[in-house]
DNA sequence: CTCCAGGGTGTAACCGGTTTCAGAACGTGC
DNA sequence: GCACGTTCTGAAACCGGTTACACCCTGGAG
């Protein structure tokens, strides 16, 4: 390639990287024989010789649920907007997830990464630490871990003053378990907000009108299902998020109920499928998020202090079944 | 590190690659000192020394259709099985679409590349081929690169053959434009086979109920509201996609119509949203179609012979809106 | 005319692995 | 006791960029 152009590797580089002492004659004459050779640099031999990739990693659970792939797209558009390549490590199941922090070989290859919707363990943290990775977490969280989150207890006080307002005071939760497979922390976040709601309205906590399971559609429509089955059903149901509300939407079709004539529901996250089927919803700024935890994690591997974070505040939408 | 283990660097890459001929003290030796000095290999240095970087590439529309994430499932799981990780490339926009393919710059650090719902230029090919890099097509096609496709006609047909055992005569049809941003041709495809059906039937073309718009459910929302307008609307809609299909419910609720009383409607690719609505759909493999794809993928990185195409037939799913 | 400043370019070291090839250490057969 | 074969390990070249530094060349000042 150099000898192609007649000039020295060197000056390849220089032209590459736009470095301006070149002569323009040179300049020219190396960016023509780029193109008679087809020549592509290697990223590989580069990041080698820089000590940096310009790629980011994202380890997020891209399979469970929707609310992540949305936070991802705000992931993707920044770093395509800074010149960043997307590195994405799926963890799918929680054997996978321990084989991918587990196997932080894989991590060397990016300059820095997001950890979306999964909570570290210690070990991990102090891998992550030792190998001097900018780490940036969204919707999770690991002090002093810089993070991008919402309050969720916030949030689930808004969803039951929401209910309280149209006047329900036997309401219902449907969310995950505390102790889930992913260790997944904003259900019950969201569970207590709620119930400290509640509480102040002078209303006190009803164990027996809360169900929780395994985290998806169909898991919550068979929680739901149980719930609403009685002479006692609630009259309002909070669902920990909109893939949970909609399995409680099914359940309350499956008995013939109307929504939200016989009971209300209302979601969490605002998923496009949310405003499909016309769920009410506390809103949070998915897209946002990623956005905003990717611009923390950027200005982190530049080494300067990151950006505050500011986050769009949750509320309420209020669609067709409230 | 290899300085204090007492060996040899090569000593160490031979640990480290599992060549067996190490003596068993020596390979704990450098165990130990791996597991003191939280030693990393450079991924970097491995792909620049053995000419491949363990990594494939997926270019998307990963924000246009939820189709695409759906495949993308597929991909992430084949590939973390097979030991590849996972690199990015999302198309928002069509002048990024020209980006990531003209500045071929960054595709050097795959071994291979899968492109998923985004026809190719002839150039775009070209570079590909001279810079011998590994491709196959997902839900798009450009001979004579690999491919992994469904019969668009044909499931436009099963729609069409779907309504009119309902009894239906009069059919409406939302899709994409033929000439659009990106170049996506699967509509115009089911919109062919839909016709071909319904004139095998004795059914004439009928373009007045056509209607034809840039991808998006709101997009097909406001085209749904003009064809079911006017009074000899027609008694069922097939929409080119799920996304649209949603668009034309919507549509049809905000006309006050029922469905599938006054309006049939059936759709294409059973994403998840569409078990949510009830949607009658044809199904196609998504996810199966970004395994299969990875597959094949893998298999020309290797330089083997692909193994052959299997996707599961497509298929008429009934629910609730015909 | 000589000297110096300074812009433009080339040489070579370096990044951190893999791999070839030579050679050390040890055991065996005669 | 020596030649030889095996088994294991180390030295060094190589992958393809970046960059510190040396050097050449030109123009202007003295």
């Amino acid at each position: 390639m150099a000898r192609h152009a007649g000039v020295s590797v060197a000056t390849v580089s220089r032209v590459l990287n736009d470095i301006p002492v070149v002569r323009p004659q040179v300049r020219d004459r190396v960016h023509a024989a780029i193109g008679e050779l087809g020549y592509r640099p290697s990223s590989a031999a580069r990041s080698l010789s820089l000590g940096r990739s310009q790629a980011i990693g994202v380890v997020a659970p891209f399979f469970t649920t929707s609310s992540v792939v949305e936070r991802l797209r705000g992931v993707a558009d920044r770093a395509a907007e800074h010149g960043y390549d997307l590195m994405l490590f799926a963890v799918e199941t929680p054997e996978q997830r321990a084989g991918a922090f587990r196997d932080f070989a894989r991590l060397d290859r990016v300059d820095g990464l997001l950890v979306i919707s999964l909570p570290l363990m210690d070990d991990e943290a102090a891998a992550l630490r030792r190998d001097h990775l900018p780490v940036v977490m969204v919707d999770t969280a690991h002090a002093p871990l810089p993070q991008v989150v919402i309050d969720d207890m916030g949030g689930g006080a808004l969803a039951a003053e929401h209910l309280l307002e149209k006047g329900h005071r036997r309401i219902g939760f449907v969310g995950d378990l505390p102790a889930n497979a992913f260790g997944f922390r904003s259900s019950e976040e969201r569970r207590r907000g709620f119930c400290a709601a509640l509480e102040r309205a002078g209303i006190p906590p009803a164990p027996s009108l809360e169900r929780l399971g395994r985290h998806g559609r169909e898991e919550a429509r068979a929680l739901a299902a149980g719930l609403l089955a009685g002479d006692d059903r609630p009259t309002a149901v909070f669902a920990a998020s909109d893939t949970q509300a909609v399995g409680v939407l099914q359940a309350a079709a499956d008995l013939g109920l109307t929504v939200p004539g016989d009971v209300a529901v209302i979601g969490f996250d605002d998923i496009e499928t949310a405003a499909l089927v016309g769920l009410t919803t506390v809103r949070q700024p998915l897209r946002q998020s990623g956005a905003c935890g990717t611009d923390l994690l950027l200005a982190l591997i530049k080494g300067e202090a990151g950006p505050a974070v500011e986050l769009d505040p949750l509320a309420v939408v209020q669609r067709r079944t409230t």
